[in-house]
DNA sequence: ATGAAAGCGCTAACAA
DNA sequence: TTGTTAGCGCTTTCAT
């Protein structure tokens, strides 16, 4: 009826609590003794209990990933890859869904409680300042897709510089002219470096500075942030949005209710390259963030942390690709990329 | 340097661990000494230890999520939901992503290794055998969007037969003739039940039994299925897909490959109303499974097993609504809801 | 190679 | 109302 422990399994053995946790972790033990407890264990369906076990190793196997909204693709997606290749470690997933709350103490201190031995906050739009606490209770933390401006906290994100940039000289090498851009939230290290990257290089190339319109990282804010744009006056032949997730929906946006044929008279670039972008439908021409590139290196930093040895604690940029698809002008230079798709870099133009 | 412990506390302000516990759950306790405590808690930032605490409790305040890919839509919307919900009531919710894999074994013992105080199986495409495990193990479990045909585990889906039968008539109203299903999985008895029902819907109106392929609940597969559908010699007019994620791929290939205008030339028809099934760019029409409600009963079965309450063991199926779009063909008597989308039930027929 | 004993941080009887 | 005591199930010295 009740859950057998190890003693139960020691008793029926005829051997000692010590030598039953031997057996289940890999301590040396006779061959006879071992069979006998792995027998009784069998018998009993015993099976080591997990929380007992960590109030002595002072090790959960949890990890904690802490994201926002779900509805943008791009966070499934890491969430996915990350417990993969966690599980294959033997950690499990906790998550800690937040909906961009602003007063973080609650937060934070929900995240405490569970004794976690790890936590990757994958959310542009949440406050640096949680992690930055985790860091400070000492659990080890990285900052996924963002960083901490301070440098406070582990951070690892895509070069947001270099695609923005990448994207601009893009459009640009498209011929379009006149140039927009829908960014995500304010406080967001993330959206303000890809905003900035983008019309720096528009502005030093010479052209008008863009429009700029925040699309709250949402999808109807997108949608608004598109209308704004294109009943405007001016004749916006680019935008480029700060996420896939706004992208899809400017795109959207556009098509069906300004009639604009995308890729033909008004190009509209993303950033993340989630699966979705990829659809027929869509074709959205998007920069690549290195995902599996990010998840080693997460992985890798958590799992030294964990174990004690240094981590590299400063934040590190990864550079993608441009995936070249129909949803803007495609300049010269388009190459085929080793999995089938296509790519263009400032490098391959003629 | 080391986290505080209720001893430490206690030492601080001059009391009992047992009174520090008190303190920490609601215990009777003098004023004086609970704010004694609390300062000294403040002072130490002392936070009681989750996992000595689940050891004499017996409660671990987990809840366990079993969903295979999250890239179908509804799973991470599920989740969100979940996860909020729970995370109300003191729950954090622990994944475990799964790829249908057919050797259970090393699953259910991951799942049993923790302690969870109850568990969501929301996978269609996993089999019956796992959640019937954890139920063995005494631990509270429920199954999401399908059920145990042998009834030996709480289940909780949508009226799979009524909404497959409603799109049938739906379509059969609509003046269709030459019906098709693309379907999930052979061994899930959701997308068995959907396709038979439909199925036999369309046959007992005496039409040709449609054709039937298998999408493996996959976008490519989907996609396959729609080509071999599409390419053959009979001349389909409605395809009714086993889930939304199936119907979006189906959607888009015979649109971009087959040039066929969807909800003119070619009805499609989706099941459970993803978000994304609303996006300008599809339109889906849909049979709505109603997520709210199906969250709230699994909660309260969760909830009641958890603090042991008799709970209603038998498998429970929820009736939705037929959210109808531009992808298919509209019969008459398609109404607004109080909600602004549109909606057609057999008996608003005129 | 094995066992005895201590203790992880907490809660829960019980006694006071 | 408070404190004392005894575990929860496991790992981990330390002897043997």
């Amino acid at each position: 009826m009740k859950r057998p422990t190890g003693s139960d399994v020691a008793r029926l053995a005829k051997a000692s609590k010590s030598t039953v946790s031997r057996v289940f972790n890999g301590g040396v033990v006779s061959f006879e003794a071992r069979s006998r407890i792995l027998e009784a264990a069998e018998q009993l369906n015993y099976r080591p209990h997990p929380i007992a076990r960590s109030l002595t190793t002072n090790k959960s196997n949890l990890i904690g990933i802490a994201v926002t909204y779900l509805d943008n693709q791009f966070y499934p997606e890491v969430i996915q890859k990350l417990s993969d290749r966690f599980a294959a470690l033997g950690y499990r997933i906790v998550l800690f869904l937040t909906h961009g709350e602003k007063t973080l103490d609650p937060m934070l201190n929900e995240i405490l409680s569970y004794s976690l031995d790890g936590i990757v906050f994958a959310s542009s739009s949440l406050s640096a300042d949680v992690a930055v606490g985790c860091r400070n209770a000492n659990i080890p933390t990285v900052m996924f897709n963002s960083v901490d401006p301070l440098g406070r906290v582990k951070g690892l994100a895509a070069s947001n510089k270099a695609g923005a940039e990448m994207i601009a000289e893009f459009l640009i090498a498209g011929e379009h002219r006149f140039f927009a851009v829908i960014s995500g939230m304010d406080d967001s290290s993330t959206s303000v470096e890809r905003c900035k990257a983008f019309s720096d290089k528009i502005v030093s190339a010479g052209f008008t500075p863009p429009q700029i319109e925040c699309g709250y990282y949402s999808f109807d804010g997108a949608a608004k942030a598109t209308r704004k744009l294109l009943s405007g006056s001016k004749e916006i032949d680019a935008i480029f949005c700060a996420n896939d997730h706004m992208a899809l929906a400017a795109l959207q946006t556009a098509r069906q209710e300004f009639g604009r044929e995308i890729g033909k008279d008004l190009s509209i670039v993303g950033f993340d390259n989630v699966q979705i972008a990829g659809w027929p439908a869509f074709g959205l021409t998007t920069y690549a963030q290195p995902i599996d590139n990010m998840i080693n290196r997460i992985i890798t930093y958590l799992v030294d942390s964990i174990e004690g040895r240094p981590g590299n604690d400063t934040p590190e940029f990864v550079e993608g690709e441009l995936i070249v698809r129909e949803s803007a002008r495609r300049p010269d230079g388009v190459k085929r990329s080793t999995r089938g798709d296509h790519v263009w870099s400032p490098a391959s133009r003629p």
